[in-house]
DNA sequence: GGAATTAATGAGAGCGCTCCCATAACTTTT
DNA sequence: AAAAGTTATGGGAGCGCTCTCATTAATTCC
């Protein structure tokens, strides 16, 4: 019952092939009775179309890649990747696309995988979250004709596609909060300054900061890499210098800062108030109620698919961007109460949460 | 660049079809200096096979499905599965094969996807997380010819090829850990009576009480479903009867019932000793020092390919099983020094750890 | 030195499908 | 009633590759 082809279905219904194929894929130009007949015998044989067959003459496979670089063991120890593929393979679901996961943990992986993707008659497209080892990968993408979508602000001006989270914004909504509830010495911690997502919230923060007329306290500020231990070990650094609120550029560096805190028997938010960033479950878990920025994590890698799935579709040779709005999320960590509210001046924009807003159009051909 | 076939690098080089494509397999039947000629004209055309083409005429395609099914929201929380899919898509790239993700999140999604993964010419073989929502696919797979390989028994008796973690002999190592550290009023925490594993566990529980001549009391046992929430409700079921010491079946629970302790006013390991199973990253975390269970995830994940792999390229008809060991991790929830040492009967398997143990062979031809 | 062996190459079929075009059987139009 | 259109079906080419088999050239044998 299994290596039926399309010929042998026609001849069971004493037709052509061509009139199977027909019926396979909904062409209406069958006949009412044919389509039954041909019907009834593929149910009953259990036929499948054969995928390589049908994707050498279409050239395509309705198969789309998510390329992940992985640079160490934590890496998914962060649950924002697995959270980011869950909402990638549940727009492929939806889709009808399949989805081809490739996890690159060092430089081996990158040169096995990269020809793998490249070649033709595999992919349809190619999602690759942003990262400075994917520049290899970004080069071969851009001097190909296969569709691409890079995740993250990329440092390389040339690749154009790509997705994002406003992060300056997130950022700024942060620190605006600290600066409103009245805290006077507002320190960081930095994700990783390799990161473009982190150069841009330490952007963010900045002009909070100086759009309140406050100067930024380089002692308050210390870098880590957005994993637990480095916001632990970064808190440490400051806590020296008597902050009095600290954002955290991400949720698990925060979980990290807030350990450190409490190891120094200090009270959050009561003698240091806490903003992360993420919002992730853990953020707001049992046993924690983290201020934090609520980035639209399923959702972003839902877009993500969709904006590809339209290139492919679409042959786009514009530049495709779209960068996703965020919300701040008010919880227990930055005292409920006000301290002594000050008034700081908003832009209007903030209102409007979880906001998209996309652009598109621009840079011709690549 | 880009849409080169064999036959124009052939005539590039004035060769023919075939020697190209011996060129390309790496066929030993081809004259040095062809070779060379052909080689390099390939390199700077930047030619690549067509994975279709080349899909349809060898039958394979060098990708394996992944299959997960994904109850909850929670379910990519737990860092289970994250850490199952590195292991899986580490030994993909080291096999030069692809790795297709299905994440299955509810019933429409399977129907979506059943078809696709059985389809010919798509998929070379598939790794199906053991699970009662999965067994419409297992039937699908049985009456196929597609390689498949179980993650985890299976309650199907028909489904032979599978690969587990010694889970009855796991739970056995942490029971009889406390037994020997001389607990008296011990109680469990079960997974969720659905799934095999927390089913074996608490078998190994039953075993190791058994053969220390206890009785297991009904009080001290709740039932969880591996989330940290129900850890914490499962052990304030447990509480008020006075436990000295609780085996959770997994990390994440054996979390949550440490935040029920405290939250009680009492001290983990001077109250209640805990023992958790997985032995995840956060179980060693900076915060916790659980002691647990060890289950070789990654490992897993790569052994599962491997013998995918194998299955495939042998066609193996013969039932495949792998039943891989574990190792008890002592860290600090368990009391450092013994309150009442008691010599608990040990059978001498117990010394092997992380052993693996394999079994092939028998019921051919499902 | 002619037959047999080996190495290097080319020609051709075919993997299972889609898509274009031809044909045949009806309708509709003028 | 003949021309034109419409609908249902079949035939054939071709997607880009691999693989078997035939062919030729170079080598070895007795």
């Amino acid at each position: 019952m299994d290596n039926l082809k399309l010929e042998d279905i026609a001849k069971l219904a004493g037709v052509s092939r061509s009139t199977v194929s027909r019926v396979v894929n909904g062409s209406t130009n069958v006949g009412v009775e044919t389509r039954k007949r041909v019907e009834k015998i593929i149910q009953r044989t259990g036929y499948h179309p054969n995928m390589a067959a049908r994707s050498l003459v279409s050239q395509r496979t309705n198969i789309i890649g998510l390329v992940i670089p992985k640079t160490t063991q934590a890496f998914f120890t962060d649950p924002y990747f697995p959270q980011l593929t869950q909402g990638v393979a549940f727009a492929c679901n939806d889709l009808h696309l399949t989805l081809a996961l490739f996890l690159v943990g060092n430089e081996e992986d990158e040169a096995e995988i990269t020809p793998r993707i490249i070649r033709r008659g595999m992919l349809d497209g190619i999602l690759v979250q942003t990262s400075a080892k994917m520049e290899g990968l970004f080069k071969r993408l851009l001097s190909s004709s296969m569709p691409y979508l890079a995740l993250g602000r990329p440092n390389d001006e040339d690749v154009v596609n790509y997705i994002d989270v406003d992060n300056i914004r997130g950022a700024k909504q942060a620190t605006r909060h600290l600066l409103v509830l009245g805290y006077k010495r507002i320190g960081m911690i930095i994700g990783s300054i390799e990161s473009a997502a982190a150069t841009d919230r330490t952007e963010g923060f900045k002009q909070a900061m100086a759009g309140a007329g406050r100067k930024v306290d380089p002692v308050l500020v210390a870098e880590g890499d957005f994993s637990e231990v480095s916001g632990y070990e970064a808190m440490k650094k400051i806590l020296p210098f008597n902050p009095d609120a600290v954002f955290a550029q991400s949720d698990i560096m925060a979980l990290g800062a807030m350990r450190a805190v409490q190891e120094a028997g200090l009270n959050v938010p009561r003698d240091i108030a806490l903003v992360g960033y993420d919002d992730l479950p853990l953020a707001s878990g049992s046993s924690t109620k983290l201020t934090t920025i609520r980035q639209p994590i399923t959702h972003f890698g839902i877009k993500a698919v969709e904006m590809l799935k339209d290139m492919i579709d679409n042959g786009t040779k514009v530049a495709n961007r779209m960068i996703l709005g965020t919300e701040l999320v008010v919880r227990d960590t930055c005292g409920s109460s006000l301290k002594n509210p000050v008034s700081v001046q908003k832009s209007d924009e903030d209102e409007s949460a979880l906001r998209s807003l996309e652009i598109t159009g621009g840079m011709t051909d690549q």
